[in-house]
DNA sequence: GCTTGCTATGCAACTCGTTGCATAGCATGA
DNA sequence: TCATGCTATGCAACGAGTTGCATAGCAAGC
């Protein structure tokens, strides 16, 4: 498991609640870690009993107090020990691929509704990426003047957009298959 | 979830025992479901008792006899209906990207490690990558003489090879990255 | 002769992830 | 004014996935 890992990281470029991450893993880090309130709140806590990270409550007006958590001197020596264990292998699982193998055992009719629904998938990617392209300008307009975290936070991000743009090419191929079927 | 729509596609592209099941995992089906041989068999049995499939007896001399599961009109129309159904959003786990962002706060020699894996990963995926275009020349040596399961299955097969050239496209950018911090 | 490995299936315990729901006050717009 | 939506946190129940272990006989190599 990892969450912790990837909160840990989270928590160290910013500070902050875990109402906040859950907002980060749904924008940023959820690019590469995805992760509900509900998961990030009961880590937060097994992590808080474990010393890894503390919390300061912050009093807000008008709203619920909110818990602020960073990362402990232990906190980063675990991430730095994490960091030096070899990549665990992926678990893939890639639900559009099942579903076009599957495809061969449908009639003319449910090839055309997975047609239809490749099509909206790749509208959803396409979107995506114009995203990541307008982050990409705007976090790093001057790749020369980056520090060491920018540095690696952009090279992270243009590992998702050669993603999107390999899947793009692929729907595409996936799309003449099948109309060519 | 969706292993029971993975089990029924590759049970109707050819029946098998829930270990003949599981080593397709490993293999073909496995570039994008993984599964263990306890979920599989956990899963057959809720099909089974669903009636999805149906298992045969099958006596072998020397071994244990092995129960050959195939797909019943239930579950073809069952993974049929979950044909139409719409693309569940993925949930991404991309550990090396957590770990490239976390080598931000990290020493030098924490770098020197995650750049050593990098390069492991790298190899990894280049040995995968000559599976796959190894696989592709021997199961589709004419494109143009496919029946309608081959010319899909052939279009998955190109997208494990799409994804992994872009990996290792991206690996290599990753490389350079670390090389020059 | 002994170990290792393959076929073949399964139990038990545990952790992880998901879903539905609850609270609570403020801001915003219809 | 009423509904919707945002900040902020949490419980409870369930389903999915992982890990360790067990059985059992045969084949192959050292």
């Amino acid at each position: 498991m990892a969450l912790e890992h990837a909160i840990l990281v989270s928590l160290l470029e910013r500070p902050g609640s875990g109402y906040e991450l859950a907002g980060r893993f749904e924008r940023s880090i959820g690019r590469f870690w995805t992760a509900t309130h509900q998961q990030i709140y009961r880590v937060l806590r097994r992590m808080e009993s474990d010393g890894w990270v503390v919390a300061e409550e912050v009093g807000q007006d008008g709203r619920p107090d909110k818990r602020s958590f960073s990362v402990t001197g232990l906190g980063r020596s675990t991430l730095a020990e994490w960091l030096r264990a070899p990549v665990q292998p992926e678990a893939v699982r890639h639900e559009l691929a099942v579903k076009i193998r599957g495809a061969a055992f449908t009639d003319a009719a449910g090839r055309a509704e997975l047609l239809a629904e490749v099509t909206r998938y790749r509208a959803e990617h396409e979107a995506l990426l114009a995203t990541y392209l307008n982050g990409e300008k705007r976090d790093f307009p001057d790749p020369g003047a980056l520090d060491v975290g920018q540095r690696l936070q952009h090279v992270v991000l243009r590992g998702g957009i050669a993603y999107e743009r390999m899947l793009l090419d692929w729907l595409d191929d996936v799309l003449h298959t099948l109309r060519a079927l």
